[in-house]
DNA sequence: CTAAGGATTTCT
DNA sequence: GAAATCCTTAGC
């Protein structure tokens, strides 16, 4: 089933949708819609990175040129360059003064993606990015913007979901333990651990 | 397993 | 300024 980006639009995600706690939003961000341009994406994996005191989050050295986005109310992109290499594409969430964002790591394809279209398309977060065409050229943007939003399209029940740890932040001490990764359990294009479920 | 890759932040 | 670090991926 194939959404339009229409239909899409019309479900869009007001920014006081985002303007919540950072946990809670990474958990309802599954199986919403990432739509860019003419091309959208289901997710299926996000992790939450919160204020100061998480030692694997961007905030932890509090406001940087770079970061700094972070502090401010929830429901504008924020994106940046990891390794040289790959675009990480996050939202903002929380109120004004509140840092905390949620990075998008997986998505399933829903339409308008370049062929040919599998699973592992857009299996990781540089993979998501450089499928869906965002770079750093879309930080900062607001995301109720007509060609870059965020939508409501599967109800997804609180026992598809699973928590386990973020992946890659090893150095952040205990804060790399805490459970703060959501899949859409056993989902094909989740990268990495898939969580429970048959897989 | 490791190299690539460019920007950010923290050090001297 | 210099050095270490980094929310990864593809390719030995």
């Amino acid at each position: 089933m194939t959404p339009s980006i229409a239909a899409l639009r019309a479900r869009r995600l007001p920014p006081r949708w985002f303007q919540r706690d950072t946990e809670l939003v990474a958990r309802a961000l599954i199986g919403c819609a990432l739509v860019h341009g003419a091309r959208a994406a289901m997710i299926v994996e996000a992790e939450a990175y919160l204020d100061e005191r998480d030692l694997a989050s961007h905030a932890r050295f509090g406001p940087t040129p770079r970061n700094q986005v972070m502090f401010g109310p929830g429901g504008v992109t924020y994106v940046y360059l990891c390794y040289g290499v790959h675009e990480m594409f996050n939202v903002v969430t929380g109120a004004a003064g509140t840092a905390g964002a949620v990075l998008i790591r997986a998505a399933a394809p829903l339409v308008g993606l370049p062929e040919p279209v599998d699973d592992a398309a857009l299996r990781g977060p540089g993979k998501l990015t450089r499928a869906l065409g965002l770079s750093r050229a879309h930080d900062r943007r607001p995301l109720d913007d007509d060609a870059l939003f965020i939508a409501r399209w599967r109800r997804v029940p609180a026992a598809a979901i699973a928590r386990s740890p973020r992946i890659g932040v090893a150095y952040a001490g205990a804060w790399a333990a805490r459970p703060l990764r959501f899949t859409l359990a056993g989902h094909p294009a989740v990268s990495g651990p898939r969580g429970k479920g048959r897989g």
